[in-house]
DNA sequence: GTTAGCACTCTATTGGAGGGAGTGCTAACG
DNA sequence: CGTTAGCACTCCCTCCAATAGAGTGCTAAC
């Protein structure tokens, strides 16, 4: 059972380790409360439910289980989970069947997009719960060509291509109106000046140059300048993710509560906040998991996240991984984001 | 009451027809079937619950209304609803407010996609059901410019921009790779040939050149037809739509069975059928609705449709609508999706 | 440390009972 | 003949009590 440590740390026993490993792993199968009998068979231990009870209260003082009523079983907290996922939890390889399923479908498919989309379908189609991934950021994404043309009005139409094949596009409406030739030019201008530098890099570099008027500088290119300055902001903000299998969570008992449920499509449809938890994802090494509140967004509460970055020659380009139940089966759940993110990496690369 | 004309056509009398309309704009209220005392009341015509129920049982012997069981109210019946919508309804003109609030947002917003999805996202806001929204079709979109940039391995960068201003981009893998100069010689090519043309014929052009070989013409531009063929094909192919305020349909009560719902959200994110419908109503003229089984898709049957076409330049361009219970305000709602659809046809105007 | 026994608590299910809402039918009324 | 009041009947919903079941905590014994 529990011992205290010399510093006051909390320790829980090799044998309540044990248990509470047997109790996530049944209470993950059967969503029920597991009672103390239940319990003592699992284990394989030949103990009587008496004793399983005893290591249950110590448990339940550590703040590890508790009972929702007093004639129920047992329920992991987070802190329970928390202890499993760190430190008890054996994981299954993801089976040979899933693995070959991801293969086969990442090879049809080539673009970029088209892979985002395809990932999060399966690991929601393989996990049975919410999937999600984030769009590639590329960190060392260059400028490559700018192209400027005029539309109805006063309205020009920027396409800017990256290094990377990206086609960034935006409509911006100006005080004045151009000739097709002024913005030729001006595309020249930019071409000139920009053509194989850094994303990031223009971005400053334009915004400076906006600043320092003085430099002096024809009225055009200035223009020209505003103009790029709004299609690299847009390349630079690609704030978007995909989340698919959302339904999947319908079937889940503990989520099924009407209103539960509209704020947690609320939630996901709004992906502000996603996005914002997965940013925390990008610098972790492996498989990152939030239980609960720990992802900080009340609206998750009763969910878990388990995320992992993938990257492109060793930069991290962006993230996935599902979300679903604090009560999923992590054990196959891991391994399956973990070689997802793999062979999204690996389809990225080509 | 009910009286049978000469060749054999059922027909409702003015009274049965009035006390339909009580009936159903009762219904759409309350959400509870509806009895006898409080229709008496409703309809204003000082009569007793016993002669409104024997109107009601000629309404249930001509299929416009029902009873769940014996002893509950009447509940208007698909054909109920259809006769309410084409000859009883009222419609209230929309708020004030609510066009306010249409305008507002409108004006905010420039270019196409974001108009597009703001225009869902109002109509699922003021409507409290879901918005949806199909792209916009060009019928008059000419090819304006094509430019092809080459990547890393044998894959091309394709972009296409049209008239319009929209910019389409595809990833191709071709079997051979091409020097930079090879593919600005082929675009050029492509741009001498069709720019100004409209895609359309385009495409069928390009269809046609590559089918008659006999044509002398060098292997490079024939792969130049080729590269065009596909990112042609993706412009004239905008077949999506935004769907917006899904969320909302869980507020209603005939539709919160967990696993109902769950379809319906499936069959809502598939997107597929939902274009397949929207679809139909290209051609109609003004506000189109669908009641129930009348979508002829399983899955919306007891969902109604209100969709209506959007017009640019008296072309029909696209569709959009909202998607409830069959049980909606279709007072309200109707002149919702109209004004919406004008307001947007508007916007796109410019 | 482990176990059996026991009293206790809480939940979930069942089966009436009663109230309420609304109907269909019949007979009477103007 | 349309309209109405009255009445018996049906069905649903809610409440209530009783019961069975599961599981606990505690104590005392092994």
């Amino acid at each position: 059972m529990a011992t205290q440590s010399r510093h006051g740390e909390t320790q829980v026993s090799e044998r309540a380790q044990h248990f509470l490993k047997a109790l996530v792993e049944r209470y993950i199968k059967d969503g029920q409360p597991v009672g103390s009998r239940t319990l003592a068979k699992d284990t394989g231990l030949d103990l009587s439910p008496a004793t399983v009870r005893n290591v249950m209260a110590d448990l339940e003082d550590l703040g590890l289980v508790l009972s929702p009523h007093t004639s129920a079983g047992r329920v992991p907290t987070v802190a329970g989970y928390r202890l499993f996922v760190d430190s008890l939890i054996t994981v299954r390889p993801p089976s040979e069947e899933d693995v070959e399923t991801l293969r086969l479908r990442f090879a049809e498919v080539s673009d970029a997009k088209t892979l985002i989309e395809t990932s999060s379908r399966l690991l929601s189609g393989i996990t049975h719960l919410a999937g999600v991934v984030m769009l590639p950021r590329h960190e060392r994404n260059a400028f490559r060509q700018i192209e400027l043309l005029p539309l109805s009005g006063s309205r020009v139409l920027a396409i800017l291509v990256t290094s990377e094949g990206e086609v960034h596009n935006r409509v911006i409406v100006t005080e004045r109106t151009f000739t097709p030739s002024q913005l030729e030019e001006a595309a020249n201008f930019l071409n000139r000046m920009f053509t194989g530098q850094d994303i990031k890099g223009v971005r400053k570099r334009l915004l400076e140059d906006l600043q320092h008027t003085h430099r002096n500088m024809d009225a055009l290119m200035m223009r020209a300048l505003t103009l790029a300055q709004e299609v690299v902001e847009s390349a630079e903000r690609p704030d978007d993710c995909y989340i698919a299998g959302q339904t999947n969570l319908m079937e889940f008992g503990e989520l099924a509560s009407m209103e539960r449920l509209k704020q947690l499509f609320e939630a996901l449809s709004q992906k502000r906040e996603i996005l914002h938890i997965l940013d925390r994802c990008i610098e972790a090494e492996g498989v990152q998991i939030f239980i609960g509140d720990e992802s900080g967004y009340g609206l998750l509460d009763d969910c878990s996240l388990v995320t992992t970055a993938y990257r492109v020659e060793g930069q991290v380009v962006g993230v996935l991984g599902v979300i679903g139940p604090t009560r999923m089966d992590y054990q196959r759940v891991i391994p399956i984001v973990d070689v997802t993110a793999r062979l999204l990496a690996a389809a990225l690369r080509q």
